[in-house]
DNA sequence: CAAATTTCAGCTTAACTGACATCC
DNA sequence: CGGATGTCAGTTTAGCTGAAATTT
């Protein structure tokens, strides 16, 4: 499991013939351990790490159309689709039409909805804050900004 | 982390009473830009950007098992299967038993893998040095620092 | 008509679980 | 025997394409 990291020499001797791994790949591991422990944090709540995030989206931006959501996640809005469905069958959002443009159906979070966020909000701080634990605040303001640049830049 | 949210400078003019965006989500927004890009990028050689990672880890730590590799991509033994597999039939791997433990199939990156790692090389870099190109070489290395500490204390 | 949004149907990929043989 | 490793079989999830209906 988690303890059985052979192959990984994060910051611990690394022959100096080697490579370090590139920052595309770390950022690839971060995403995967983040996602992991994301997962179990939320599954108590019966929804998986992926419908979580769209939740915290949707938080941000209440009342987003599903392409616009599909837009801000890079996927097809035939992909978005799935999702959306699942949320409202299980009662943690509601669509409306658009009045100013009836074939768009805006997204609403239900209070169902804010109630489970609530009740995420202090784990998943936790998690961040175990994410940045060996950072200064300096650095992880740093680190927020680095992220947000990479993004930007690849964008 | 309290008082300094008021340099956000690097994300685009947000609404103060907006929260910003959690540093677990600009990981996965970064990762999912990182993963967009790089799969364009070694499309053309034939390959998805999870087969181009695998080869790259393999290429850190060549002679590796399957189990080994799935230990360090988070995923069961059942999943890399098919990877590894597929890499096989492309003819980018070879396997050999390990001669002292004779369960242990290594394995060997091939010649025309190593020829096609050498020819994503540059295309890689180039992509790397457009994710840090707003940051200094300074700032280069602390984003390095922070997503190896963030790997290693969600580890 | 052209473009945007939503939805239906079918498909593929990449993960999963369970079962089992082999080896140390 | 117990614990790894590898593999076979079946399943699920999360994405995709294509096509169609509706609205602006």
């Amino acid at each position: 499991m988690a303890g059985t990291q052979t192959t990984q020499a994060a910051t611990p001797a690394r022959p100096p013939h080697k490579a370090p791994p590139s920052l595309l790949y770390m950022v690839k591991q971060v995403e995967l351990v983040v996602r992991s422990r994301l997962d179990e944090l939320v599954k108590p709540s019966g929804i998986t790490a992926l419908q979580y995030t769209a939740l915290t989206v949707l938080e941000r931006h209440d009342g987003l159309s599903a392409a616009q959501l599909a837009r801000d996640s890079f996927v097809t809005a035939q992909s978005i689709a799935d999702l959306v469905r699942s949320l409202e069958n299980r009662g943690l959002i509601r669509r409306e039409r658009n009045p100013r443009n009836r074939r768009e159906l805006l997204i609403l979070l239900t209070d169902e909805a804010r109630t489970l966020l609530e009740q995420c909000a202090q784990p998943v701080r936790e998690l961040e804050e175990r994410m940045v634990r060996e950072l200064t605040a300096h650095q992880t303001e740093q680190f927020r900004t680095a992220l947000s640049k990479a993004w930007q830049a690849l964008s």
